[in-house]
DNA sequence: ATACTATGAATGAAAG
DNA sequence: CTTTCATTCATAGTAT
């Protein structure tokens, strides 16, 4: 029975640019947050133990993070994407029928992709992408790297930093 | 470099003029407010998607309204009251040292009331109530109307419109 | 203008 | 997975 209250711990979140980020809790950067968030848009929905390994330990680049991170990171993203599309699905509103054109849904100011959830979508190195070039091709090679797919992502260049590769493997 | 960018909002506005111009956050309507909050009173606390999906219907009528911001009000209001009464007990934490419990209510000048959260909480129309005097008869009538509870609910004389009645089909 | 306040919105963390 | 809690960010409205 702890509120802990916790700390504390006065966030100076100012227009200055100078941002001594909260303590507590993580505090994902921007890079960390688009990496993340293009994972998802390619498909991981429920990473495992060992990608969240892997992608944390990729991430702490950018800043700190720990496992935890990735997996509530994952977690809350799905699971807000469906509560979102839940709540704007059924939109049958008794009142609004004299309002033909007036309700956009706000809530999704993002175009919402189609549900393609694709667990385990697998993307490969650019050079060995080439030979690829048909989604069977892909399948193909899918399967025989069955131990090891590799989730290959290119930072912006603005960011003076190597290239990212977040290397799963599978077992 | 663009931390406090806030990613909401990123609404289409410029390119169709600026009449968009309330494209921000929703703002409720004197109606809205307090239907919403007399509703909370009532011992509503966390709709489910179907009330809210209801309750947001028919607050359309006074104004826009999504889901969302339904859902969003109920979460700050409870949370803001749990807060305020956590702050005020622990000031009674402090007090309590030495002052007997009988004067602890003159420390919360609040009103608020017990933690009665009454999670699905109903409102029969007066005439049926009659009927259900007591917790366990109206637990019954619930079960009973599991598939259509109603939330009735009179606006003030002031507006001009008729009575608003919530009715929120449970499924 | 500037500071403050109330509150809408968002999200990390965790409970259920 | 779904739902709830807590804390924080952002901003409209208002007071100084």
């Amino acid at each position: 029975m702890e509120e802990g209250m916790s700390d504390f711990c006065i966030q100076a979140k100012g227009l200055t640019g100078d941002n001594g980020r909260k303590c507590g809790r993580w505090n994902p950067t921007a890079e960390q947050v688009k990496i993340l968030t293009d994972l998802f848009r390619s498909g991981l929905r429920t990473p495992t133990t060992d990608q969240i390994q892997k992608i944390s330990s990729q991430l702490s680049f950018y800043g700190k993070i720990e496992s935890k991170n990735v997996f509530y990171w994952f977690q809350n993203h799905k699971a807000r994407e469906r509560q979102k599309r839940r709540r704007v699905s059924k939109q049958k509103s008794i009142i609004q029928l004299e309002v033909p054109t007036k309700y956009f849904d706000e809530i999704s100011q993002a175009p919402m992709e189609p549900d393609r959830v694709i667990e385990t979508l697998q993307l490969f190195p650019l050079n060995s992408y080439n030979e690829a070039d048909s989604a069977e091709k892909l399948r193909m090679m899918a399967n025989e790297c069955k131990e090891n797919t590799t989730f290959s992502y290119a930072m912006g260049k603005e960011i003076d930093h190597p290239p990212l590769d977040l290397c799963l493997s599978f077992f």
